[in-house]
This record gives C-alpha cells, sequence and structure tokens, in this order.
DNA sequence: GTCTATATATTGATAGAC
DNA sequence: GTCTATCAATATATAGAC
C-alpha cells in the first residue's frame, strides 16, 4: 500500500490540481511531474478518480499538521489563531501570485454535482477546519458580555473570508479584496470584544 | 452578428458552464442543448474559447438587469439592498439544491492561470457588482457616527460573503454555512448603524 | 513494481454538400 | 446558415514484457 512512488505521483497530483484543477489535469501531466510511466499510475490507481480521492484523503490527514498546528502551536490567543490561519492562505496566494487558492475549496466547487463520495470528503475537510476556528469563536464569546453572534455562525464566517477573499483575488489578480475583506472582519471581531 | 441560433448556442453554453464548469462542458453538450449541430457552432464561433467569452460578454451585459435592477429596484435602503442581492444567490443554492452557485465566481476559480483575456473580463465583472455595493456601503457609512470600515472594505466583505458562503454550501451540501455567514455580516452592519 | 506499447473513446475542430 | 461526415489530437485506460 505505501510505496514511494506511489507518493510521488499522489504529491504531483495535489500540486496539479491546486494549480490547475482536477479535470484540467491529465495523467501524462501527473506522469511526468511525478518522474512515473503511465503503467505505474495504473498500478497503484485504477482509475483518475482513485488519484482524487487520494488527494483528498491526504488533505484530510495533513490539514491539522500543515495548516492548524503551526498556527495553533504559535499562540494562545483566540484572535491570533483565526487571524493567523487566514494569513496562511493569504501567503499562498501572494506567493503564487495568485496562482494558488485554496486546494480544497477549489475541488468543493469542481465537484459540485458529480462524484458524491469525493466531494463528501471533501465535507468533512470543511467541518474540521469550521471546527479549530470555533473552539477560537468560543473563547472570544466568552470574553464578550452582550450577546453576539453564535460560534458556530462566527467560525463559518471566518471560513468564508478565506474562500471569498480567494475567489475575487483570484478574479482581480490582487490581494486587495482578501484584504479588504479581512480588515472589516478584524474590526467586526474587535467591536464584539469591545462590549 | 445577431441570431437566434447563436442566441440559443450562447445561452445553451451559460447554463452548462455554470452547472459543470468551462472544462468539464464539451461541444457535443452544447450542442445537444441548443440543438444546433457542431457545423453550425462553429460557423458562429471559432473555438470553445470563443463561445467562454461571449458567455462573459453576455454576463457582462446583463448583470445590472438580471440581478442588480430588480434588487435595487425594489428598495432604496441600503442595507435591504446589499442583503436583497445576497438572497438573489441564496435563492439559486437553495432552488437548484447547491448545483448552481455563483456563475462569474466558478469561472474566476476556473480560469485562475490561463486565458488573460478572459479572467479580465470576469474581474471588470466583479468591480462593477463592487461597485453597486460600494455605493450602499457609502450610505451606512453616512449614516454612522463613529469610524467604521471604508465602503471600500464593506463592498468587498458582501461579494465575500456571497462567494465564501457558496463555496462552503456547494462542499457542505448545505444552505448553513451560507446563512451564519449572512447572519454575522447583518449583526456587523447593525452594530455599525447602532454607532 | 516498473516499463513500452497500444487500445479505445472522446475531444475540439474542419470540409464541403445543400 | 445549417447540415453530414469526418479529421487529428488527446484523453483515460490496458496488455504484457521485463
Amino acid at each position: 500500500m505505501a510505496s514511494e512512488t506511489r507518493d510521488r505521483i499522489v504529491d504531483s497530483a495535489r500540486q496539479l490540481f491546486w494549480e490547475q484543477g482536477f479535470e484540467s489535469t491529465t495523467l501524462a501531466q501527473i506522469a511526468e511531474r511525478s518522474e512515473a510511466m503511465p503503467g505505474s499510475i495504473y498500478y497503484f490507481f485504477k482509475t483518475k478518480d482513485a488519484i482524487l480521492h487520494a488527494v483528498i484523503d491526504h488533505y484530510d490527514e495533513q490539514l491539522g499538521a500543515w495548516l492548524i498546528d503551526p498556527v495553533f502551536g504559535r499562540t494562545d490567543d483566540p484572535v491570533e489563531r483565526i487571524f493567523g490561519v487566514i494569513d496562511t492562505y493569504r501567503s499562498f496566494l501572494v506567493e503564487t501570485h495568485f496562482t494558488l487558492g485554496c486546494p480544497v475549496g477549489g475541488l468543493a466547487l469542481e465537484l459540485g454535482g458529480e462524484s458524491a463520495d469525493a466531494r463528501a470528503k471533501v465535507s468533512k475537510i470543511f467541518d474540521d477546519l469550521t471546527s479549530a476556528m470555533e473552539s477560537c469563536a468560543r473563547e472570544i464569546a466568552a470574553r464578550t458580555s452582550t450577546a453576539g453572534p453564535s460560534p458556530e455562525a462566527l467560525a463559518a464566517l471566518c471560513l468564508t473570508v478565506i474562500e471569498g477573499g480567494i475567489v475575487q483575488a483570484r478574479a482581480l489578480q490582487s490581494i486587495e479584496p482578501f484584504d479588504r475583506s479581512v480588515t472589516c472582519l478584524r474590526d467586526y471581531v474587535d467591536r464584539l470584544l469591545a462590549d
């Protein structure tokens, strides 16, 4: 099951899906980047869809270590944690000049109708990320006196700011709409904490 | 230039791009839905990309009449206008059971790297929609005493809530994250106006 | 497990009759 | 302007030697 070649194939596919999307990526491209021949790819994966599942599983397993743990390990403050996660996505956008958005969000939109089980896995990843944001939102709620939004709602807004900011940033090829949205979210959180 | 057949082709392509994305849509599907033979399609359009451009141009021309005018004609209140536009997108999501998100946002993500001129057109559509939201945000700012976010920032957040809410709703096949984000946005606007 | 070679289907696109 | 027929390229996927 585990294999160095297999890992290379999944990692190459993951990069390509991130850069171009699932549909636009061909097996020839995966073969080229992973330096594995088509025959080798089909030794490990029965179909192209099977590669997609492996990529999504990889995100599912690595989301914590890759995105949440570094940020949450850096600080205990719930506000800093939220904006630390958001800033991680911002860095991807800026460093890749808006070619790399959210790997999971991109797949979510692309898998809209078809492949119900792949979409279900993507759904779970969103749930996990929402849970992490929710723990921060709960701490924030505990610090405020008047009634603010539910932790679930604030957590949803945080993911919304990430995904919506990415869509606009990629469309406009500018980080400005992303930053503007984040500025509002911070203002909102500040106002909540001022109560 | 204008032709009933051509209109049918563009409209069918528009629907299919909305439902499945640009890459996943084949000319055979466009031919089937528009009831035009491949030969006819290529009489009007030199390439598949030319169809894409026609679709984007259609959105560019019809965005006002299709999305903004109905909402802005219904009320003068800037807050109601903002949430009226947002609710239009919500209706698409719910009525189509999360298969139809934002036609422009979907293309924006898909055209990330390639076809720079198509992406530029998409960019212009976002600018137009942002302008409409910005006019509302400016009125809201005029009603508040203390310093709130800039109208540009609040407008960006409105689009972010739409696009980010759609990504999550389609991923989770649930309107909940969309509604939760909108609830927060409304709470934020209420707090701005309470100042 | 990895390679070469190739099958099969579908893609975007074209030619030319009418 | 619309049709039929089809091309050439590319896609996913397979067979079988090593």
